[in-house]
DNA sequence: GTCATTGTGTAGCATTGGCTACACTATTGT
DNA sequence: ACAATAGTGTAGCCAATGCTACACAATGAC
């Protein structure tokens, strides 16, 4: 048969680029840590994402390939003005979600939860429908 | 330090489980694709997901192994019980949040699109919301 | 100053989900 | 019947995200 996949439009995206849904939990994660306390060190995004060292280790090394990150051996991590972009993207994307679900009756422990898992998954379109419902109610 | 990851709980939720998706979304496309044609190949799950043939039989295998899909070799795919069980509740939970984004402003395209994204991220509580608001609106 | 604690790094492994290439089976057409 | 086509299977590769175990660096206590 030979592979002719061809269209299939709509479930690129539900299989697509894993890999930067990480990226940017990751930027945000550090953006976030910077804010609250200034510093951002590798076991501080293991305790936040409950994983080992190791594996922050692993993706903070393609983070730096991509531009997103800095920093020296066993210094503290940093976000290039690209990362930071990315990170404040993410959070305003994230922030808008959360909210909204608090809108429609989700409690905030819930709504805190699922917004992490949806926010990858929502297109502007949608996005802006739910800033609109925002607006409007 | 070693590793005393304890609480992050709402993240682990974001981490948890990809596989688990994956066979979601499987035997979702499985049924459908029995209901739509009465037989369900290989090749069928490929060109819907846009991956190989081997992408899929490697899941299938999986899902054989968890009890969820049935077939002979060079045979059509069958779903069993639990197979068929789970097939429905990701139908009907896919269903509820393509229903929810229509109803929020989103068009047809985009919201099939997103809906498949945000599906497995959906708690029961947030589910329920939605329902509550198709009901209500 | 030295030692314990905390933080990083590195080696090596597993699983999932991708792929190409090639071999095999089954079906279809004439 | 038998060749062409369509569908499956298997081998072997890769990247991403997990892990444990161990080595090394930096910081703090005293």
């Amino acid at each position: 048969m030979e592979e002719f996949r061809e269209i299939a439009v709509g479930h690129r995206r539900t299989r697509r680029d894993h890999a930067a849904e990480t990226a940017e939990d990751y930027v945000e994660a550090i953006a976030s840590l910077l804010a609250e306390k200034g510093i951002c060190r590798v076991v501080d995004l293991a305790r936040r994402f409950d994983v080992s060292h190791v594996t922050v280790t692993k993706i903070i090394a393609r983070l730096k390939e991509s531009g997103l990150v800095v920093s020296e051996p066993y210094k503290p991590l940093e976000l290039t003005d690209l990362g930071q972009r990315l990170a404040n993207k993410s959070r305003k994307r994230h922030q808008t979600v959360y909210e909204f679900l608090l809108a429609i009756g989700v409690r905030e422990a819930v709504a805190a939860s699922d917004s992490e898992g949806i926010e990858h998954h929502v297109s502007p379109e949608t996005l802006a429908a739910m800033q609109e419902f925002l607006n409007r109610d």
